[in-house]
DNA sequence: CTCGCCACCTGGGGGC
DNA sequence: TGCCCCCAGGTGGCGA
């Protein structure tokens, strides 16, 4: 599930559900997920959760002497639930909040739980991180000045969190599809005018997935857990062999750092 | 520094 | 039905 669009609805729809609520119970069920979930992280009784923000990926939640590092990996969810709700398999970890209850569930427990009480921004895993593709820091001449080291093709590129944060494997092909640009391409062969096409691409393509991402989320985080809409908005993601809906085209597949990319050879260039 | 690759983990789907 | 292989929305860490 989770790049960022769904991380941030996430974030919208579980901001105003704990902002302001006291934690009243922990409960970790499996403590192996990516790294071990921290004793402290079993403390937090007692605390208030001011806010619930996110920095690429990671969703922080403010307990104002500290903040909870929430990453959910490759299969990671979290609901709102009613306290006593069964925990079913894979279902690691809750945050109580008296009558709410707010639960990871994690399959594959490629995600994280984490706890830090210095400040957030400078924890190891958010320290490095790159820019914000949404905010104004990613522009045509930023992208243009991040790639000129780089000789990787652009796909793999930006898919590197230490340069934009955010973009998964889904959204670098969409992006680069709505760009035209061929996912193999060279990040320092671009030019500034493709920089700022690609760039505007990554904002258009996010927002609109976070829109459509919107309804169905809002129920995947308080109740049911179905996937969103943004799959049949899906341009070349998982399309291979099928048409291109601009031009006709069968798309292709290819591999690039173990992970397939999408693209429609006649569009991308 | 950058890069290429492996690792972590479970489950679903297809071929035989 | 079972087995085996491939694939999956992430990303830290390794050696070159």
């Amino acid at each position: 599930m989770p790049e960022l669009p769904e991380v941030e609805v996430t974030r919208r729809g579980l901001a105003p559900q704990l902002a302001g609520r006291v934690i009243s119970a922990v409960e970790v069920r499996e403590p192996r997920l990516r790294w071990p979930v921290p004793q402290a992280v079993r403390k937090l009784a007692g605390r208030t959760v001011r806010a619930v923000l996110r920095r690429g990926k990671y969703l922080l939640v403010d307990c104002g002497d500290g903040h909870l590092i929430l990453h959910l990996g490759m299969s990671g969810s979290l609901r709102m639930l009613a306290p006593g709700t069964p925990a079913q398999k894979h279902d690691h970890f809750d945050l109580v909040l008296g009558d709410r209850v707010l639960r990871l569930r994690d399959p594959r427990r490629f995600g994280a739980v984490l706890w830090t009480k210095d400040a957030v921004h400078a924890h190891p895993l958010l320290a490095n991180l790159g820019i914000e593709p949404l905010s104004r820091a990613l522009d045509p001449a930023r992208l243009y000045a991040l790639t000129r080291k780089h000789r990787a093709p652009i796909k793999q590129f930006l898919m590197d969190g230490r340069r934009i944060v955010g973009v998964g494997n889904i959204y670098a092909s969409e992006s680069l599809f709505r760009a035209g640009i061929d996912p193999r391409t060279p990040a320092n062969r671009l030019s500034l005018a493709r920089c700022a096409r690609l760039a505007k691409a990554i904002k258009d393509i996010l927002r609109a997935a976070i829109r459509a991402g919107g309804s169905s989320l809002r129920d995947y985080v308080g109740a049911n857990g179905e996937h969103g809409e943004a799959q049949s908005r899906h341009r070349v993601y998982e399309r291979e062999g099928q048409l291109c809906r601009s031009c006709g085209a069968k798309i292709r597949r290819l591999v690039q750092g173990q992970r397939s990319s999408y693209y429609c050879p006649r569009c991308q260039k």
